[in-house]
DNA sequence: GGCAGTTGTAAGCAGCTGCTTACAACGCTA
DNA sequence: TAGCGTTGTAAGCAGCTGCTTACAACTGCC
């Protein structure tokens, strides 16, 4: 991803292209349908060299959605956090950031990384559950991540017009006015 | 799947244990995630049939999608599609469709059944747009529909609390209340 | 019963996958 | 400069995948 040029022999700078490129494969196409060989091709590395740094596919995954998930999640206050996740999500090349891409993506069975998915999920729910004081807050929160990660699925995946020609600005005023109305509403 | 006792040869009946085990395990999985042997095996049919009468995997998952769609449209009218598709979706063994999971399941890098996805989709949201008289009616439908399709994921793929736990009756409420924000709303 | 087409089976092939290993090239320290 | 740990490379292994093939067993028809 990022040469170095400066340095021929550089551990860290590896790791890093791994990651990077790890990061943008997985949001394309999902845990299953990378491989490894890819990663480390986009990356310009031998493919030997993620099972040093990482031990396995699965840890460089976690460590891929980890790293993107808290940079998002530090960079948004709660109240800006869900039309700054919903942009990120319609403006592919705007936010460098995939955070709920990846975790989507990563769908499959269920074992990879599972745990560390969770946690990421619940730390979105969280700081949008902050953002209505109705009792059942953090259902509310999951339902509104819920709808993005479906607009995810539907504009990058499925690639279903018009939603995923849409303009970005006319989904962001029509989703957030309803969800205000899903998080204001009592009962 | 469905033994019939009395013919030791039918290859109706066999064609039909291979849809009905392709159509469990790909929504419980997804496409990449299950292997044909896996299928034949749930069948109860020997793995070279499913070549036989389907040609490949992915014909098969094109005809697994087709009949479950279909089914799920023909029985359901626009006005109650949405509630009806929710519920399904929130309840396991309730209905034994699972036209949207599959669907959503189905993701993958693409080629998969893309085309036919996509009528899929579009026949889902042609019907939800027949709900708002809003002149971006299909782009409301979109997104009403990729709302659903979040639901199913973070409830059956992540499997996230308190969404994956909490009671079907409560998300419908609370879903359909903003949906119809969503669809009422005149920008 | 004899035949032909249909249905089912066992075995295996070629390709890809994640991962390992044995080794070479490098660069820091003494 | 000699030695040694670190970084990079090439090759390959074992397992799984979708799919094919060669063949056996059954069924319906004459």
């Amino acid at each position: 991803m990022t040469e170095q040029p400066g340095r021929k022999r550089d551990a860290a700078a590896t790791r890093q292209a791994l990651l990077d490129a790890g990061a943008k494969l997985f949001a394309e196409r999902g845990f299953d349908r990378t491989t490894v060989r890819d990663i480390a091709e986009l990356a310009g590395v031998n493919q030997a060299l993620l099972f040093r740094y990482f031990g396995s596919k699965e840890a460089l995954f976690e460590q891929v959605i980890a790293r993107s998930s808290r940079e998002h999640l530090d960079r948004h206050p709660p109240e800006r956090l869900l039309s700054a996740s919903l942009r990120s999500m319609l403006e592919p090349g705007g936010d460098r950031n995939r955070a709920l891409e990846t975790y989507l993506r990563s769908s499959g069975s269920g074992d990879v990384g599972a745990v560390l998915r969770e946690e990421v999920g619940a730390e979105y729910a969280r700081m949008l559950a902050t953002l209505t004081d109705a009792p059942d807050a953090e259902l509310r929160a999951d339902l509104a991540l819920a709808w993005l990660m479906g607009i995810g699925v539907v504009r990058e995946i499925t690639g279903k017009q018009p939603l995923a020609g849409a303009d970005p600005d006319a989904i962001v005023s029509l989703v957030l006015t309803a969800i205000r109305t899903l998080l204001e509403r009592a009962e």
